[in-house]
RNA sequence: GGGCGCGUAGCUCAGCGGGAGAGCGCUUGCUUCACACGCAAGAGGUCGUAGGUUCAAAUCCUGCCGCGCCCACCA
């Protein structure tokens, strides 16, 4: 045994980490049976956002889990990934390296990013193979930034185990996976109107929008009757005027019960538009009859698909006005030259330009009725995009979800949620769902759909009927692999093929995290011993994401939940309460913590929160989590230091504690169970103050031999025994002070150490009294009072201590008088019956 | 509009049917031989609010107020 005389928690961090590294203390063991083996679907974090103290607080939630499940005997599947899919690494490449994408162009091999020709500054366009490994290149620096906090926060993942989510073999999996989906008939591909961000230029799905409240303008505008008269519709987007194709009522709504099926015309183009009845027409908005445009939200597009109405689209892709097409088909006007006009002044303005001028010809004419007034309202907006979506009909693939609802609420209701009530999200979220998943994306930095198109003599592409590639020859990049029975020189030629241009969904990879972990399809005997996995810990604000498309897809593919465990970690806000952002600029950089007061310190207040629970940051507690490290590394050091033989426990007092300590292993090991850390960690560190401030004082004098060799020996082999199981016990909370003290002394990692049960304390606190030590704490706690009170150091001698009491409290008392006297420097010690329990102490005069 | 969660000491949070708690902060002491990155003591709360159930309510039920979030609507 070598106990340091000045132990410092500073510098335990390398060496540690370096040694579990080399040591292989978290390698994963596939030897294992599924039974023994406990797997964790780690969240890949998007390695291209910031780096917060949130990720402290959950990833370091997992790796208790992770920790206590090891230690219990498990072999803990631990793997980590890197999301680095997406917008914003596409973004930075093309800012850094001044390329656009252009996925029609072929791969070059001997591409150099650093000598690329930029005449006027104009980015250079290259290959979208070209583009993605720009995209490795930046993030692979990001990831090492994750890197070397996740070690540094000693996650006890083995990380021989890494992928990143545009690895080869995260792309392998998703293209697999959609191939299967579509040989099944459950992703299909259609010409629909579907949600679009203008400046991204994409579709993006329903999990991606969210509502923000934002100024508009109410117009009350005119509609002349066929048959003469006119009707007034209410609209903040008069700019559509031109794309109305219907103007709907209730079919309850006797107001307007007989303008059903009669015709009107639209303000300024004439357009003749029948007027239909729907029961979402809601009579308590505007003026109970609305205009049905191509499209201007969602319920347009159901008005539109019920009716069968014709398609008349106004706003185009980049979110401007189209160009006059008044005069062809399907835009049929009264007054074709009035239309024309109307649309020439429209024509190429934005959305927000075109709606002010509308607003201005209508008045003109005289359809505008009174003033636009001014609302606030809210309006759907991509979740990274600036302007509010449009609704545009394009050609996209979706995975069938719609039809799965029920199904998979019943998903959900099997998974253990952790809190329970988080079903609720995942529930509202499921049966709130109004579209299949949208997975094609229009963007180059991501996993591009494995399948070509023929092209017909005209060159025109068969989306009827997409070639597939072999699984054999996964992953493939269409806009560089050729399909089978082509050449090269087809590509884009009458006769020959194209690619398909898109990209999936970020989440289509996301969502196969544990395929991709587990080595599905290419790893048989692994993938049998970790799926279905034991655990997804993840935040609440991606239930509808992750966790929603990761139980989707698991159910398509393999009829069963991915998971059994959903750990959801709370956030954590800003000490105003306000969620950290970067535009907010309340952002806590957690390195910085760490430096400041160490990993273990970090931990403790992170493992702290409970699941589910959102906590204000608060330093302060990490301040507590700091003290906590440095007492287990002295009360170690004090109970290891002492030079005295092993030997039998049989002090009351000793036994005592450790019938505490038995019971408080029972606790946290329940509380674990149920996946409650914080109660665990709540546990064994009220015991370990109380052990500290009470015990220690206790027999300290003891220990030291103050009463000779058997009483001494008894001391030190308690102190011995509750310093084994304590260390064990904060070991998942505090993994580099308890493996630093446990490698003063023992042998191999307390980590894989088994987890302290109830019965290796059996012997020693077979039948002892547990309150022994309470009511001998109590009776030092009195005598400490009254030296504060007077002023006094607590070793100053008491010369006469009387303790009023129970009767069987006064016999504990009497078994633990010897370590009562010397721990409070008592001289005399008496005893007298009473209900009520007082102490009086006289101090020995100066 | 529907749903979920939360409102307990200045702060961060436990407790969830029978004593109102912890830590931080504050005040006052103590150089005690593991630790001054320490130890001890003290002050501090009508447990959001109004009812109800109960012998007993911070804890269960109902209404209301406030905060946060989720979903839906958004003419």
């Amino acid at each position: 045994m070598t106990v340091p005389e000045k132990p410092t928690i500073e510098g335990l961090e390398p060496i540690w980490g370096e040694r579990w590294e080399s040591a292989g203390t978290y390698r994963f063991d596939r030897s294992r049976s599924r039974r023994e083996i406990y797997a964790v679907d780690t969240p890949p974090p998007t390695v291209s956002g910031y780096i917060h103290v949130g990720h402290v607080m959950s990833y370091t939630h997992t790796d208790v889990i992770a920790r206590f499940q090891r230690m219990a005997g498990k072999m803990v599947f631990y793997p980590m990934g890197w999301d680095d899919n997406g917008l914003p690494t596409e973004r930075r490449v093309q800012n850094h390296f001044g390329v656009r994408c252009d996925p029609s162009l072929p791969y070059d091999r001997d591409l150099d990013p650093d000598a690329l020709e930029r005449p006027n500054g104009e980015p250079v366009a290259v290959s979208r193979p070209n583009f993605v490994e720009l995209c490795g290149l930046l993030t692979a620096e990001d990831e090492r930034a994750f890197e070397e906090l996740f070690r540094r926060l000693a996650l006890s993942v083995d990380w021989s185990m890494t992928y990143a989510t545009i690895d080869e073999r995260s792309r392998r999996a998703s293209q697999r996976a959609f191939l299967r989906l579509l040989t099944r008939d459950l992703t299909y591909q259609a010409d629909a109107p579907t949600m679009w961000d203008v400046d991204f230029r994409t579709a993006v799905a329903q999990a991606e929008i969210e509502d923000r409240e934002v100024s508009g303008t109410y117009h009350r505008v005119n509609f002349e009757l066929e048959a003469g008269g006119s009707v007034e519709i209410e609209t903040s987007r008069p700019e559509l005027i031109p794309a109305c194709v219907a103007l709907v009522v209730n079919p309850e709504d006797e107001r307007f019960r007989e303008l059903v099926g009669k015709h009107a015309l639209t303000p300024l183009f004439g357009a003749r538009v029948p007027i239909v009845a729907h029961r979402l027409a809601d009579p308590e908005k505007g003026t109970g009859i609305a205009m049905i445009c191509t499209f201007g939200d969602m319920t347009d597009v159901i008005w539109w698909r019920d009716h069968s109405l014709p398609t008349r689209v106004v706003v185009q892709r980049d979110g401007t006005i189209a160009p006059r097409r008044w005069g062809q088909p399907g835009w049929e006007s009264k007054d074709v030259v009035a239309a024309i006009a109307a649309q020439s002044e429209l024509a190429g303005l934005s959305t927000t330009r075109a709606r002010k001028r509308i607003a201005e010809l209508l008045a003109q004419s005289g359809h505008l009725v009174g003033a636009p007034t001014p609302v606030r309202h809210a309006v759907k907006f991509y979740e990274r995009g600036e302007r509010p979506l449009e609704i545009i009909s394009s050609r996209q693939w979706f995975v069938k979800t719609l039809e799965f609802r029920e199904e998979l609420v019943k998903r959900g209701r099997e998974l253990h949620w952790h809190p329970e009530h988080m079903r609720a999200r995942y529930e509202s979220w499921v049966e709130g769902l109004n579209t299949d998943w949208c997975v094609s994306r229009q963007r180059f930095f991501g996993v591009p759909f494995p399948v070509w198109y023929a092209l017909d003599d005209r060159g025109e592409p068969d989306h009827e009927h997409p070639l597939l590639a072999a699984e054999e020859r996964l992953p493939v990049d269409p806009s560089s692999d050729v399909p089978e029975g082509f050449t090269a020189e087809q590509r884009g030629a009458p006769g020959g093929f194209v690619g398909d241009p898109d990209v999936m969904d970020t989440w289509a990879t996301s969502s196969l995290t544990p395929q991709i972990a587990g080595r599905w399809c290419e790893d048989d005997d692994l993938w049998g011993r970790v799926f279905p996995m034991d655990l997804r810990p993840q935040g609440h604000d991606i239930i509808r994401t992750w966790l929603f498309y990761t139980v989707l897809k698991s159910h398509l593919e393999h009829d069963s939940l991915p998971w059994t465990n959903a750990a959801i970690s709370g956030w954590v806000l800003d000490p105003e309460r306000k969620k950290m952002s970067k535009s907010k600029g309340n952002v806590v950089t957690p390195m910085p913590l760490l430096e400041r007061y160490g990993a273990d310190a970090a931990r403790y207040w992170a493992a702290s929160a409970r699941l589910g629970a959102d906590t204000a940051f608060d330093e302060s507690q990490i301040k507590v989590g700091r003290r906590l490290t440095i007492k287990v590394l002295n009360a170690s050091r004090f109970a290891l230091s002492i030079e005295a033989a092993d030997g039998v426990v049989t002090e009351t007092l000793d036994r005592s504690m450790l019938r505490q300590l038995a019971e408080t292993i029972g606790e946290a090991t329940r509380a674990f169970t149920a996946y409650d850390h914080a109660r665990a960690l709540e546990v064994t560190e009220r015991f370990f103050w109380s052990f500290c401030d009470d015990y220690l004082e206790l027999v300290k004098g003891r220990a030291y031999g103050g009463r000779g060799a058997d009483a001494a020996a008894s001391a030190v082999s308690a102190l011995r025994a509750a310093l084994s199981v304590l260390l064990r016990m904060f070991g998942p909370f505090l993994p580099y002070v308890t493996e630093e003290v446990w490698s003063w002394w023992r042998e191999g990692s307390v980590h894989l150490a088994p987890w302290p049960t109830e019965a290796e304390l059996a012997q020693a606190a077979a039948g002892a009294d547990p309150a022994v030590l309470d009511v001998t704490a109590a009776v030092l706690g009195e005598v400490r009072k009254f030296k504060a009170l007077n002023k006094q150091s607590l070793r100053a001698r008491a010369e006469r201590v009387v303790v009023r009491d129970k009767p069987d409290h006064l016999a504990i008392l009497e078994a633990v008088a010897a370590d009562l006297r010397e721990a409070g420097n008592i001289e005399r010690l008496e005893t007298i019956e009473g209900d009520a329990f007082a102490v009086e102490t006289t101090l020995a005069s100066a």
